[in-house]
DNA sequence: GTGAAAGCGCTAACAC
DNA sequence: GTGTTAGCGCTTTCAC
């Protein structure tokens, strides 16, 4: 490598090594380490001409290196399905964020429907992450098994169903659940109807038992209509079958707004349906569509925000103290009260 | 660190090094590099052995360790803006599969309006990542710089305003522009405006200069109505403007459908329009939210994926050849009719 | 085709 | 507080 022969005429644009650095502020390398690590004992006057120096060279630390030396990047790999539901990319977008705010790198993987789990793990073990989150609608337990067994801190979005062993998050599923059934009967509506999706997602489950719950607790048994995947044409194709239902006292409680949105929108533009006087449709997440005027949905509000700054918490507590028992954390969800019910 | 210190009583769990691998296979460790390095030379019987030996051991190449030496990682940056735009958040889905589709590990980051860009910059070049893609709306001149300084390959996605030295690549936004005045004007569309969002990205500016040249060419000129950043609040903001313009001749060209969608929505829901009677709107992405029920929307369509699949193939190009001249490449666009015009 | 040896740039343990 | 030393796990000449 002529760059080792010959290190002065090294371009400027070709990074400088520490060793540079400790050179022209006279100082060891180790030195240089020490200024750039946060806490190390190095004297001010030391700092600082390390720092000068490395700003003369355009210095910075190469985290490659440091990373092959702690044996742990700063990489946090981000498993996330489809980003077609707003909800799903909103919650990325703040995780992304989040992470990086909190040091880490975020290394994403989409993964699709038949995707081979096996090469995600490899490409997550092969870079060393210092941990995994996993907001997929369908999170491999390939995965998790695999995380859990070289010791990789996970932690799981929006999932109930997993193994009890790893750090989890969710939304107030139950509360949500609830909530949309009170605003339901508080409206008026005696005629509950739940779609549900075909997602083996516990979230979508938990939901749609507690508004069942609820409403049986006020005297009203909840029909349950099946739908396809929880996305926005299930909703649309769930719509003939909702609006033979139509009645006053109609109300439909879909545990996803992405898939609320189809039914709401092929409701009232296919089927003429007036919102809500034919039919109230609560909705769940408070997507930014959710907003929109055509919809204008009553839904569940999750703060996705909030989601990731727990979530990334829950990561960092667990690299620092691997052994520590995992823990089940809720993110508190409010009704977002607008023109569907 | 006792591991290196006691190889056999480390866990199953913790992974073995190419030395573990080495030793029982029976070669040396540049063997089981070849072994796992396509087109190395070795023989099928001692990569034979190794891959066994590696399987046994449950061994895989640490990637951190390689990037060291090969002073490369696999990873690129890829910098976004809101994934609050769908077709943002679809673009960067495609991008993200297809780069790992391609060997590359996407390392993801959302840059907000006023984000600290220098910082972004150090973190990429921090892990020696093998490439940047930029989709953000407002990619900060500072990162192509110092990109370019630091000979790091580079493309730009959607834009055409920076610096001609860096491959880029975007969608026909002229084709589009036409596209979208042909449509309207076929439609006996004679009033014609163009929403011009506030923004400095060329691929918007680009596709209204288009749509008025091509107005131009057939004797009309269309009126250019401002409005705020390109999203669905802009959109809706602007309705009372066009609504104002009711004319059986109004055809209204928003150049992305998240503005377009605010519009229409607005424009139906609120102004009570009949669209396409009383205006025609014709938007640009093909987001899949222009397929909705309310909106119905005929729109100028960019093939996401083929965008992610050439971008990558740029990346690559220029990985390979770092001194190839830089290349512009325009993905086709096409128009998707529907309900609107 | 194969192994020995030299490093990639950094940090951590250890002496001072 | 500081420098010296010894690796982290891999790839890569270079002999053979």
């Amino acid at each position: 490598m002529v760059r080792a022969l010959d290190p002065d005429k090294r371009l400027a644009a070709a990074s400088a090594t520490s060793f540079d650095v400790a050179r022209l502020a006279g100082v060891s390398r180790s030195a240089v380490s020490r200024a750039f690590t946060p806490g190390a004992s190095i004297s001010a006057g030391a700092r600082e001409r390390v720092l000068e120096a490395a700003a003369a060279l355009g210095y910075r630390v190469n985290h490659v290196a440091r990373a092959l030396n702690k044996q742990r990047t700063d990489l946090v790999g981000l498993i996330s399905s489809s980003m077609g539901n707003p909800y799903r990319a909103a919650q990325i977008e703040a995780l992304a964020k989040r992470l990086v705010r909190e040091g880490f790198r975020p290394m994403l993987f989409c993964i699709d429907e038949g995707m081979d789990t096996e090469q995600v793990i490899s490409m997550l073990l092969n870079y060393s992450v210092s941990g995994v989150v996993i907001t997929s609608d369908a999170p491999p337990a390939k995965i998790c098994e695999e995380c859990a067994r070289m010791q990789v801190p996970l932690v799981l979005v929006d999932r109930e169903d997993e193994l009890p062993l790893v750090d989890s998050i969710s939304g107030d599923n139950v509360k949500g659940g609830r909530l949309a059934a009170d605003a339901l009967i508080d409206a008026g509506r005696r005629r509950l109807v739940a779609l549900r999706p075909e997602s083996d997602v516990y979230s979508i489950t938990a939901r749609i038992s507690a508004f069942v719950e609820r409403a049986r607790a006020n005297g009203l048994e909840p029909e349950i209509l099946p739908a396809g995947p929880p996305n926005y044409d299930s909703g649309r194709d769930a719509a003939a079958e909702i609006a033979a239902r139509r009645t006053e006292g109609l109300g439909v409680f879909c545990p996803t707004d992405f898939i609320a949105l189809g039914l709401l929108d092929a409701l009232q533009t296919r089927f003429g349906l007036q919102i809500p006087q034919e039919a109230s449709v609560i909705g769940y997440d408070d997507i930014p569509q959710a907003a929109w005027d055509f919809s204008n949905l009553t839904t569940i509000g999750q703060p996705v925000d909030q989601f990731a700054v727990e979530t990334v918490a829950l990561l960092k507590a667990r690299i620092e103290r691997p052994d520590r028992p995992p823990r089940r954390e809720f993110v508190d969800v409010s009704l977002v009260r607008r023109g569907t019910v």
